[in-house]
DNA sequence: CTCGATGCAAAGGCTTTGCAGAAAC
DNA sequence: GTTTCTGCAAAGCCTTTGCATCGAG
């Protein structure tokens, strides 16, 4: 079985600590290296792959060139801004009567999902 | 200035047909040659990012290996089989007051969204 | 001693770009 | 003739895997 890693707890630790609110496995990286904990870039890929089977992270559809992970629990969509690219998390915005409609006409039987609103921050509008 | 790109209006023409909901740059490339027009994969590349930038059509963020694009105008939101990985199209099911809520609260002005629900589909839920 | 976790390096997959030739104007 | 579109090939970026080593039990 899975024994302690220390990598995977770092991860949790981190995310926990919240600094932000959508990582990228190189985020994960550069900030265990902050942390004074040395980490190969590769084991981070593999705790998060286990952390996401463990159901302890879930991995988010913000498309934007790396892959997204978050604490699994914490549920929220998000705001990114497409001039710089900057994320914010919001309540959930999905309308439950909509969801429900949808996975009856479709047949599907929906457990998650993922809001990524599209716009433009306060700062950047400024410009 | 743009002169008329024979691919681009392949790809409308194929989008328009309406096969399917979200094709990724492969299927795009797939079906031109299926309707018997040569195309790269770099020229389908590239006639799409001209389409993106003309807002014909919009990329959608179903993180699922491959960008996913979508003809603009016809927006929808979408649900994945997680087991097998097939798309269906569902009306919007975003609440517009949660959403004016969150521009509200974050100070972003919202234009668009994607949402990507997960579940699991008919045919795999028999297994 | 045994098995899982880790680091290092290489392989993969999709996306993006450089360049020369073909096509449109 | 000049500008844009295309095809081909190479480069890039992020993700994933193979393998030997390290370390906990």
């Amino acid at each position: 079985m899975a024994r302690p890693s220390r990598i995977a707890l770092q991860i949790v630790d981190t995310m926990t600590a919240g600094a932000r609110h959508a990582w990228t496995l190189e985020q994960l990286a550069t900030d265990l290296h902050q942390r004074g904990v040395a980490a190969d870039f590769s084991s981070v890929y593999r705790a998060v792959e286990r952390l996401l089977g463990e159901r302890r992270l879930v991995r988010i559809a913000i498309d934007d060139g790396a892959a997204r992970f978050e604490l699994a629990g914490a549920h929220h969509d998000h705001v990114r801004c497409v001039r710089c690219a900057a994320l914010a998390a919001i309540p959930c915005v999905v309308d439950p009567a909509a969801l429900a409609a949808a996975a009856a006409s479709t047949g599907y039987t929906v457990t998650t999902h993922c809001v990524v609103l599209d716009g433009v921050c306060p700062a950047c509008r400024q410009h």
